[in-house]
DNA sequence: GTCTATAACTCGATAGAC
DNA sequence: GTCTATCGAGTTATAGAC
């Protein structure tokens, strides 16, 4: 007896799965067909539903970004005032924290992020848009006295990447958000 | 007129050319046939000197691997012999000096590490040995007093692959080696 | 809504002429 | 040593049956 599904059940089926294969394998690697065969239906079913490769693509990270962008908002204080330097630790740890829990993500745009720095990649403006946003955003967090907001940003945002990165690398064989921590105390003054 | 080329510059200059098509679109990305394009020939004839698509990638590691022994060699010291924090910040900020002249590797390596989580890329293995052997030089040469070398190499590591990704990322927009050495300054204690 | 069938193309790799 | 020609398999995407 094979299950039913209704269109916003399937389609979330799917996006979920194309975030593993699509951080596995990259948007070039993957195939539509291999991901229809992970979700059980052939790769014209699949492409019913998502017109297009790159259709699917832009679908996952539009699904994404609303999903995060409640949990970000939320962690995010809004305002250029400054805070303290306990405040802007306790929010980073948040971040990170929330991202040890979902490895797959964290690979997915590990991937994409590397890939899109081709321009003619369907995630290009996508990565640069949400990138230049990031760095902003962080600014505004670290406006700690007596430092330059971007620069810093720069040096903490990439630090975090780097060691998401290198998570997944040793396999999760370290505790990332303590890691991280210890990061975060030396790299904020 | 057509230039003629013996053995060893022909398969130099696949190999560098490689090594660009690689980092832009990623092992699985790139074809033989649009690399050799590149090189004014045609696949068929690129494939006489690299029998296979992985014996062309596993090529390119093998030459920048011997090449960049002799240069990374003569940077980090040996022995386990504690030395002194500025020695250490004068080898790193060196590595990095290195790493900002060529930022074709830079790609190339960063595509690469994203692509070899999966454990049937063919430059799966080069990168655990690989970056193993990174951590195991670089907690070596971090071992200062009163540190736990590993976490620090850790730590010092992934904040410069990530610096030097987020470098890629914003067109070499910023000071790859005045900002790492801020970074380094901090995160070293 | 999912299937089969197929179009139109590109892939890696090989064989053999020159 | 590089070419043309070609193979078989793979790709995205579409058309139409059910």
């Amino acid at each position: 007896m094979r299950t039913r599904m209704n269109r916003e059940d399937r389609r979330t089926a799917i996006l979920d799965a194309a975030i593993a294969v699509i951080g596995e394998r990259g948007f070039h690697g993957f195939s539509i067909r291999e991901l229809a065969l992970r979700c059980a239906m052939t790769d014209a079913g699949l492409l019913h539903h998502f017109g297009s490769k790159t259709d699917l693509l832009l679908a996952v990270l539009d699904r994404r970004d609303m999903q995060d962008e409640h949990a970000i908002a939320a962690l995010l204080p809004h305002g250029a005032a400054p805070r303290s330097r306990a405040q802007v630790l306790q929010v980073l740890a948040a971040i990170v924290a929330r991202n040890a829990q979902h490895p797959e993500l964290v690979r997915l745009y590990a991937m994409l992020r590397v890939e899109a720095l081709a321009a003619d990649h369907p995630a290009h403006a996508y990565f640069v848009t949400r990138d230049r946003m990031a760095r902003r955003r962080f600014a505004e967090l670290l406006n700690l006295p007596g430092e330059a907001p971007d620069r810093l940003a720069r040096q903490v945002l990439s630090a975090m990447d780097g060691l998401e990165l290198q998570w997944l690398q040793e396999e999760r064989g370290f505790d990332l958000v303590a890691t991280w921590n210890e990061t975060a105390e030396r790299l904020i003054p």
